[in-house]
DNA sequence: TATGAATGAGACTTCATTCAT
DNA sequence: TATGAATGAAGTCTCATTCAT
């Protein structure tokens, strides 16, 4: 199983402890990353907002960078749970790529902090969990290019296949462009506004 | 007076010894830098690098973040020399920002490790460096705002003034993707291949 | 709130552990301070000879001064404690006076080199902690304030309120004289003699 | 020779020249000195205030506490000459005593944050600079048993030769305690009154 | 299971002193 | 004689991780 729950050693037998416990440590880790940066906090930190022992803590994980991946994992499954969750795709490409590029924006923007986290700090995994965590996003870009790629054969998009990928990745790419340059663009644009105009472009750049 | 050659003290008189030492700084920290980051690098591995003693190090900067912004001061400047040397915009708008889309990404292809060590490690800088850096990516995203402004005013481009810097900024971002999103990209795209796809897609865009 | 306990930060939660390592600190210190002085004597050294490993020694302390602030204090508070004990006060002035001498005399005598080096590295303290300690000096010259006072009440002693002060400023620093000047008075006194005389000097001075 | 001029080793061959800076180099130090303290002040600090470079004050001295001697000498011979100068002694015992102690808390008001430096950081010395500045500090003690000696011979004073010298040595101190217990004393007394009151319990105490 | 004191390696930084020019 | 860049050892402090209780 390449389940991200079992992924990570633990010394604890109760599964279901150690699932709540994640939680709560995920938690309490993700404020403070998101506020520090996952180097500058440390592990004595994390244990006194999870409210437990240095020792209770590492009975859950093996290393500080188990709780970056947990965060990260956490992150991401919120994103796509989210997104998962609001497609029900019933009506035309077009639409449907409207209303997921609506929805993913607003998760975005929901949790931005979290995905400049993760945006920031997926580099600092190490490579198993760094492609764990990338596939996972392939996973993501798979939705809008599904969307895509039906519109073209519904002769909605007029664009190729290979471009259909490219276009995918724009899409998620722009969706966290609003997190990753807020400073840039959050002071002049509210995301119902920013929302319009990239869906506009988007949509005219594949007709 | 806000010169980033001035924004960091140094122990040595001779300006242009600091001038050149620096360049070897840079030189030496940014691979090391991009291989494992600027927080697992250490100052020792840099002297190393660099040839010299940890004390003469030290003479030319005053903390660690000193070298990164170093670094990142000499990896946009790169990249906006670059880029402003290449411009010529003698042409209709659509030609010019056909030709800086594919300058600009050409030049992010040839220092993708440095790109990425930008967009990776800039939020590492404390407040004001960082935002010294962000500032001087203000300019750059204005460049490409220009040219499209240009376009709107000769009615080759039929958006609005609102519309344009976001397209602008998708610009900017989609260069940069090529370096942070080379995982899922550079395996199936070709740069060439990239660079006519995404042109075509901010053109019919823009149109 | 203003204990000296509790001015210094500490990881460590047992508050009890914190006074039992802090003293063993201290004792550990003041040998090396007494032997090298404060700046000479490294952090090392200091958990050499605690006997523990330097990250537990700074989870008692946050920086080097503090542990000389601890030294200090402690000093302090022995020379404190044994002549606030020692203090009756049954007599009349001039009785009170002779002894308060004598036993503050003998116990600089007892610990001279921890006497000296809190008038040596006091001004190494910063100046939270430095008036701190003389805040505690001043209730020291207090006592000898208060006994001369009492005699000019009695018409015991012949001088007036402000050179009361002086001659207990006098006692003070005539205390510490044995320590801080041995090396000119030592070699030629004994402390039952230096106490004799200076004792014989004072209670001329004051009648 | 014993002399402090010779002590010092140096590169330079011309005695006068080195006389010259070393008085510039003195002039230099001793108020870093007095502000930051000895161990806190760099070489590199005292190089600049000096006006030469790092070679050229290594040209003069040998380490960096062969300037604290120079500093701490210079101090010394400065109060021992104006002490000595102003000495005539022409009066009977009683009244040179009074000119002696006037002159010398004069001169220590005057120096007073010099006189501190000495007292603080003589120790930081080796052992034989430290020795050299004592030898010298015990001649000025004489200045002061040689008036109460004469006194005791003219019947003027009523105290033993063994008395005398503590009661000098007292004198000393008392004058020294004007400058290192300032932060007790200056704020209530006037040095002349602090002169004043000072006298009067000498002279009482050796009568 | 849980605690938290203890470890110890290693991080960044400073600075007295030297030496090629 | 003068310069100041360079050395490198040593300093203080941090922190992920362990383990006795």
């Amino acid at each position: 199983m390449n389940d991200s729950k079992t992924r990570i050693a633990s010394n604890i037998k109760d599964k279901d402890l150690i699932n709540v416990r994640r939680q709560e440590l995920v938690n309490a880790a993700v404020e403070l990353f998101v506020k520090k940066g996952f180097h500058k906090t440390t592990v004595r930190e994390i244990a006194k907002e999870f409210g437990m022992s240095m020792g209770a803590l590492y009975d859950y994980i093996r290393t500080k960078e188990d709780i970056l991946f947990l965060v990260c994992d956490h992150i991401h499954k919120s994103v796509s749970e989210k997104l998962q969750g609001s497609l029900v795709g019933n009506k035309d490409a077009r639409e449907n790529l409207k209303n997921a590029i609506r929805d993913y924006f607003t998760i975005i923007d929901e949790i931005q902090d979290y995905s400049l986290l993760l945006y920031q700090e997926t580099k600092s995994l190490n490579r198993t969990d760094r492609n764990y965590i990338l596939s996972a996003e392939k996973e993501l870009v798979a939705i809008f290019e599904d969307i895509i790629t039906h519109g073209i054969r519904e002769k909605i998009f007029k664009i190729d296949r290979n471009t259909a990928k490219i276009a995918a990745e724009n899409i998620m790419v722009q969706g966290q462009m609003w997190a990753f340059r807020r400073w840039a663009i959050q002071k002049n644009y509210s995301l119902k506004n920013y929302i319009k105009i990239q869906t506009e472009l988007i949509l005219k750049s594949l007709t």
